[in-house]
DNA sequence: CTTGCCTTTGACGTTAACGTCAGGTTTTAG
DNA sequence: CTAAAACCTGACGTTAACGTCAAAGGCAAG
């Protein structure tokens, strides 16, 4: 407990952000590179990061599920920091929505597909 | 009309396979070199196919587009040209066909979650 | 003090489905 | 016949999100 553990919360050294997120440590300092977390060092140099990185790489996770690079979800991290969205930041939330949709469709068709072979192939021993 | 053309329906050469299917030639290259794709050969060297390839590219694309490796839809392929199928085929089948669904439901968090943010920044101008 | 785990920077390796270029042959349109 | 368009093989390039290894420091326990 020392001074510097304020409201803000306490700091947590980046193996632990990994496994509480169940990523890997390299994965967590690619974030950082790419602009997607921040982080504090102590004295020696070792990372420092937020309890609330750990939800940040979970989101960070799903977005990159989603087909979502890096550079647009540092673009978009705004959205979701401030509250606040421009013009541009809009198009782009629109554009992933609707991309993301297109993909849930091919999926599905794509599963319909397999199901029909399915249902073929297990009537037809 | 050769006497080659019988029944099994007119040869065409590269070019036309990937216009029609909407793909590139490197493309439809690739998935002969993989096995996806068989062609007889002129007598100078090029490549002819059964008019039905173009059917096959696009479902490779659709296989491609839910995640399947060419070496997975090669394995699978013959539960379509003979429709017979082994324990293995099977398994493999189920374990696609539920590979998909759980990306479809990711995506679908993913959806959610960008539909939330979007709805709160057009609210919140 | 030393054992052992955690962390650092840096840099090369991986994978899949092609893109792209080079240099040469073939087919087609006129 | 000739020029354009299409085709061939071969081979290197691309991309994103990490994996993996190397060499070296840092930190609590016993």
């Amino acid at each position: 407990m020392t001074v510097t553990e304020t409201a803000a919360g306490r700091l947590v050294r980046i193996g632990e952000v990994a496994r509480a997120a169940g990523v890997s440590t390299r994965a967590v300092r690619y974030y950082e590179q790419q602009g997607l977390l921040i982080s504090e060092r102590s004295p020696s140099g070792q990372r420092l990061y937020r309890q609330d990185a750990v939800t940040l790489v979970r989101f960070f996770q799903q977005m990159f599920a989603a087909g979502l690079t890096s550079r647009r979800i540092a673009e978009l991290l705004p959205c979701w920091d401030s509250g606040h969205t421009d013009a541009d930041q809009r198009a782009m939330l629109r554009a992933e929505r609707d991309r993301i949709q297109a993909k849930v469709d091919d999926l599905q068709a794509a599963l319909d597909r397999l199901d029909e072979v399915i249902a073929i192939t297990d009537t037809h021993p």
